[in-house]
DNA sequence: TAACCTCACGCAATCGTTTGTGTGGAAGGC
DNA sequence: GCCTTCCACACAAACGATTGCGTGAGGTTA
C-alpha cells in the first residue's frame, strides 16, 4: 500500500477529524498556548496519520515567510576537499529540517544570479557561502546583516558570520613537523593571497619557521595540480638547497609529487613533502602523502549549525573549529639526508 | 544603490502603474491571449523595473502547483567522476530557470526521506536520480510515472526515463585498444554487478575481447581505491600471465596503480593499465593514466534537459549520449614485452 | 439567577500569485 | 438611435497553510 497520489491537505485532515482546519493546524504545530481537549488532539493526530498528512512547504512558507531551505554557494564542485564539507553540510541541514539549494559560483555574475534566484525569488532562509573572492560587490548584499549567511572557511569582514578552522596553527604545525625532522631549509607553496584561509596557513608557517630559525622560501601558485607541478620546479630553482616542502593544498600536492618524480628525485630521501588537506586518495599516491588533516567533515555541519542558529535565533557569532590540525604520516616526510 | 530590502510585490507594481494586479500579472507573464494596450503594458513593465520586481516563487508555486525546483539525488559526493555530472546538471538547470535541491543517498531510508522531503513536502517538479541500488522499494514511487524523474547513467526498468552513455561501446573500445597493442591475455576489474552501467562495460569488454580471441579474466570489486588495490593482487594471482588490465572505474584505477608499484612491476612495460573514466588528476599520477573518457560533462546537462522536457512537455523518452567513448592516451598502455 | 470567566474551538484574514469570469465603454452595423 | 461586438481591463476565487480574534457552552461566584 503506497501513499496516496497527492498527499492530504490539512483541510482534509480536519474534516476527517470533524474539526476546523485552524484547530488541526494548532494541533499539528503543537502550539503551546492552544487549549485543545486531549481527545480531540488524538482524533486529529490519528486522522493525520491515516491520511498520511504532510504540510505543503510552499503554503507554509508563503504564510510564515520562511521556507525551510538554505542555499549553498560553492566555489567549485571539482575540488575534492570541498566534498566532505558539502556532505556534512547537507546531512546536517537535513537533520535540522532544512533542504539545500545548490549553486555553483564561477564568477561574479553567477554569484549575483544565485543571489537573485535563491534569496530574492525562492526566499531561502539563509545562505552558506564558500566562495573565494572577498572584495566582490556580491558580498555587499550581506554586509547589512539582513540576509542570514555564513562564510564557510572564510573570514569575511562582516563580524559574526564566519566559520573557520585553525589554519594558522596548521601552518605552525607544518613548520614544527619539518623542523623536528631536522630540516633547515624549507619551502612553502602557497595559494593566492586573497584567500584568507590560505593566507593564514602561510602566516603561521612563516612565523613558526622563523621562530625555529629555518630558512624559508615561499611561492604563490593557483590551487590546482598543474600549478603545483610548475611551482615545484620554480621553487627548487630559487632555493636549490631546500629539503622539505609544505604545500598549501591537496591538488597542488599531487602536481608536486609528479614534478618530483619527473625531476628524478626520491621522496622522502631527497625531499620531504607535506600536504595541507588530506584525502582518501593520499594513501595510494606515489609517494603516499603525509598530510595535515583538517576537520573538514565537521566544517560543513558546524557552518550549517551557525547558519540555522542565526536564522532561528537571530544570534550571529563567529565560530572556530577547535580541532587540532593533525598530521597523518604516510611517509612522505623524513629527516633530510645528512 | 542596492535593491530594496524586501522586493516589491506584484500588487505594488500594479499600484505604481495604476492598474489591477491581474493585469500586471498577465503582462509580466506575457500571456499570449491577453489583450492589453501597448502603452499600459509599457507602464507596467516600467513600474516593474523601477521597483525591481521579482516574483515570489512560493506564491507562484502554490498557485501553479509547480515550484521551478528539481531534486538531485546523488549516491556520493565523494566520487570525483560525479562532480562534472553535478556541475553540468546544476548549470543547465539554472539556465532553464530551475533551482536544484541536493540530497545525498546513503541508503534506503535516506532515499525514502529524500522523497518525503523533496517530493511530498517541497513539491519539487522532478527528480534526478543517480543512485545505484536498482531493486530498492524506493523506486516504486516512480514506476507509475506520476512523478517526473530521470535516472542518470542508469537504465531503470521504467521506460522513457533513462539517460545513459555508450558504456558497452566503451568496454568494446577497451578490448580493441588492448588487442591492437598486441595483448593476448587481458583482465578486467569490474564493479558490482547490480550497477547496470558497470555491467554494460563488462559485457562490451567481454564480448569484443571474445571476438578478438583474447583470453579474459574478470574480477568484481567495489568501486574504491582500496578495492582496486586488492583486486589487482587477486586478479594477478588468478591469471599470472595477463599483460593488460581494463579497470572499470577511476578510483579503482588509482588503487591498481599503487598495487602495481607495490608489486615492483612497471607500467606499461610489465603491464598495461587502462582506466574507465578520466579525471584531470590522471595526468599527474604514477604512471600517468590512459583512460577512456566519457562525456560526463554533458551527461548532467542532458539529464536535466530530459527531466525538464518531461516536466514541461509531459514527454518522456530514454536518451543516449551518442558521444563516442574516447581513449586519452597518457602512456599507461603499450605493447606487451615480446 | 445574573454576571463573569474559562475552555475549546470556529471564523476569516492573510501570505503573493494566477486565471476564469464579469463589465463599462467605444466602435461598428443596420 | 439601438443593438451587438470587442477591447481592455477589474473582480474575486482559488492554491494550502497560520493566527488574532470572536463566541457559545458550561461552570463559578456573589
Amino acid at each position: 500500500m503506497s501513499a496516496p497520489r497527492r498527499p492530504a491537505r490539512l483541510h482534509e485532515v480536519a474534516r476527517e477529524a470533524g474539526v476546523h482546519v485552524s484547530t488541526a493546524s494548532r494541533v499539528i504545530n503543537d502550539a503551546h498556548d492552544a487549549s485543545v481537549r486531549p481527545e480531540t488532539r488524538e482524533r486529529i493526530l490519528a486522522a493525520a496519520r491515516k491520511l498520511n498528512y504532510r504540510p505543503n512547504a510552499m503554503a507554509r512558507g508563503l504564510r510564515l515567510r520562511a521556507t525551510g531551505a538554505i542555499g549553498f554557494l560553492v566555489p567549485s564542485l571539482r575540488n575534492p576537499v570541498n566534498s566532505p564539507v558539502a556532505r556534512s553540510a547537507v546531512a546536517r541541514a537535513w537533520e535540522r529540517g532544512f533542504v539545500v539549494l545548490l549553486a555553483e559560483d564561477y564568477g561574479d555574475e553567477a554569484a549575483q544570479a544565485a543571489y537573485e534566484r535563491l534569496v530574492v525569488q525562492h526566499r531561502i532562509d539563509g545562505l552558506l557561502i564558500q566562495s573565494a573572492r572577498m572584495g566582490a560587490p556580491f558580498f555587499d548584499h550581506f554586509d547589512d546583516g539582513h540576509v542570514p549567511c555564513v562564510f564557510v572557511d572564510r573570514a569575511h569582514t562582516t563580524a559574526g558570520r564566519n566559520v573557520t578552522m585553525r589554519d594558522e596553527d596548521a601552518g605552525r604545525l607544518a613548520a614544527e613537523h619539518l623542523a623536528a625532522l631536522g630540516h633547515r631549509g624549507v619551502g612553502h607553496i602557497a595559494g593566492p593571497a586573497d584567500l584568507d584561509t590560505i593566507e593564514r596557513r602561510r602566516r603561521g608557517f612563516i612565523a613558526r619557521a622563523g621562530e625555529l630559525g629555518l630558512e624559508i622560501t615561499v611561492l604563490e601558485a593557483p590551487l590546482d595540480e598543474r600549478a603545483g607541478y610548475e611551482a615545484y620546479a620554480a621553487i627548487v630553482a630559487r632555493a636549490p638547497s631546500l629539503t622539505a616542502l609544505y604545500v598549501a593544498n591537496f591538488n597542488q600536492s599531487i602536481g608536486v609529487l609528479a614534478a618530483v618524480r619527473a625531476g628524478g628525485r626520491r621522496i622522502p630521501s631527497d625531499i620531504s613533502i607535506l600536504s595541507h588537506d588530506d584525502d582518501p586518495l593520499a594513501e595510494f599516491l606515489d609517494a603516499p602523502l603525509t598530510a595535515i588533516e583538517m576537520p573538514l567533515g565537521r566544517l560543513g555541519a558546524v557552518a550549517v549549525d551557525a547558519l540555522i542558529d542565526q536564522i532561528e535565533g537571530g544570534r550571529a557569532e563567529d565560530r572556530l573549529l577547535r580541532d587540532e590540525p593533525r598530521i597523518v604520516d604516510r611517509g612522505s616526510t623524513a629527516a633530510p639526508r645528512a
